[in-house]
DNA sequence: TTATTTTCGTATCAGTTCATACGAATTTAT
DNA sequence: ATAAATTCGTATGAACTGATACGAAAATAA
């Protein structure tokens, strides 16, 4: 049933996979961003927090799970090196006491503000084979997907 | 500087960051993968591996990770992982004895087969909104920021 | 009010991923 | 032929990710 393949289909067919290029996709973002990003010492997942807690206060972990498209586990142990790292803050919420109320440190803003110009950076550097039409064809081509896969779960 | 900007803004500021929308599909990806996998206990990368050495043979640990896109210690890793499963099996080369040849068991040539339809299901999915020609548009948008980025490292 | 259910965070475990460094084997340079 | 540099796999450590299960707290039902 196995056609032999010659090796060089191999790559071809990959390229037709979803989840292999996707992956890739992903791996070549994560990689741009952080070694722009050694001297901060932030990683993609850590900035994308920093993001939503820059532009939004009052965000309890599960909130920031949901905006995030994470794993509640995931969120927690992100949230934990942040605060660790003392850029961001943990409180309990006192109206609801299993809520915990995440909040940016001055050196969280800090961090972030120096970040984002790396972040635009990396995005640049990753779209440049795109011309400008190309890339709003990507991401909303992209965006439907991810709507669609969530409302599915 | 910062905009105070409304909560419903950020998902839409999220969406056009290419880092978080490919870590989106891919971890949707993943997901439908191994959800649909969940009685053959793969995982997408051990996927991967299964169907590059199906169809190819001779391969070392190297030459996979180039394929895959992947770091050494990670694809030693997945060899590990599918060697304890008894999927594949690791021999020295002996024309190079630092090589490592990889090859599929008989079951791991069969947990391969089982798991295509699998594979094919997910991607038919995740790939449902669009259409046949979306798809095309899709691939091949991700296919030249791939080939660049490798090109850069 | 009491009991059941739901929600939120955490702990644990497994898998993926990369960086770094190391040892063994090979290749190249001298 | 010997020394230096390169290549391949592995070991270690860190971070991300989800599944599962658990305890605390809140909301709902009885």
């Amino acid at each position: 049933m196995p056609d032999t393949i010659s090796k060089e289909d191999i790559c071809s067919r990959l390229a037709v996979r979803p989840g292999f290029m996707f992956r890739r996709s992903a791996q070549m973002a994560h990689g741009l961003f952080e070694r722009g990003c050694r001297e901060l010492g932030l990683t993609t997942g850590q900035y994308d927090v920093l993001f939503v807690l820059f532009y939004e206060s009052e965000v309890d972990q599960d909130r920031l799970a949901q905006v995030l498209g994470l794993d509640r586990s995931t969120t927690g142990v992100l949230a934990g090196n942040l605060e660790k790292k003392g850029l961001i803050a943990r409180r309990v919420k006192p109206d609801d006491r299993r809520k915990r109320i995440l909040a940016l440190t001055p050196e969280g803003a800090e961090i972030f503000r120096q970040a984002q110009p790396i972040a635009e950076l990396a995005k640049d550097k990753i779209l440049a084979p795109l011309t400008e039409e190309e890339r709003a064809t990507l991401f909303a081509l992209l965006g439907r997907l991810v709507v669609e896969g969530d409302e599915e779960a």
